[in-house]
DNA sequence: AACTTATAAGTACAGACGTACTCAATGTCA
DNA sequence: TGACATTGAGTACGTCTGTACTTATAAGTT
């Protein structure tokens, strides 16, 4: 089961990009991290390389371009890395993560709402 | 604000150990870290030495025996490090974190009652 | 007092990571 | 066609991290 090495901050960052754009190349997902977090586009050209090492992403010819593509989804990155996050701070489970976001941060009412709303149409979901 | 290097998966096994026993030697964290995922005692000593000089640990000499405890809220490095991945992956919006733990994962039914408790709960809260 | 054990303190070391420079090749526009 | 921009590929390098060994010392035990 799933022996990729984990994504480092870094990594995480341009492949949150190239997924959001469905696929790029190294320069449009240069351009796709805010300027406030961009780092080098070199620095870029280095993740995306560590990303296709890992397995993470798979890369195709196009002329002399390069384009990028997830090789994974990235629903199932983004559950894995939840995962470990849970945990490594809450023991793995969720409930004590969602009492942390709901007790321990400003939750606005709207929000609250908004979660409300989320577990009811889970539930319609799950029955059908 | 904060700038405290950030903990690496294996000082936060480390520190999350000392937290629940409140202080700890070296041994009793050793000790309280789960077997199966138990690194070597020199290792556990490593992780304490280094979580002290990022400023997240103490220590007291006892005699010969050093004891550590949290230097800063284990609630606050919990906020601090949930922030952080929060951040990373998800825009540092709690919603979507929230969509994800509910959707893209098994919840159960009790489960979503105990949310629905903790939001109700935190409501009345906020209303005294 | 000698032996064993726990703890402290220091040292080590490879691999991961953040960060970027260099150079070469290809494409574009004046 | 010559200069500039973009991209690819390779290289570099210090810090952080996981992981542990070693040495010294203080305590408790026989």
């Amino acid at each position: 089961m799933s022996e990729r090495p984990a994504l480092s901050k870094g990594e995480l960052e341009v492949a949150r990009a190239i997924w959001k754009l469905g696929s790029a190349t190294v320069g449009q997902a240069f351009e796709a991290i805010p300027e406030s977090r961009r780092p080098d586009y070199s620095t870029v050209q280095t993740y995306i390389r560590r990303l296709e090492g890992k397995g993470y992403l798979r890369s195709q010819r196009t002329g002399r371009n390069k384009v990028y593509a997830p090789k994974i989804r990235p629903s199932q990155v983004i559950r894995e890395t939840v995962d470990d996050f849970m945990h490594r701070l809450f023991d793995g489970e969720a409930i004590p993560l969602m009492r942390h976001l709901i007790n321990d941060r400003g939750v606005t009412a709207e929000e609250i709402s908004a979660i409300r709303e989320l577990l009811t149409e889970h539930e319609v979901e799950e029955d059908e």
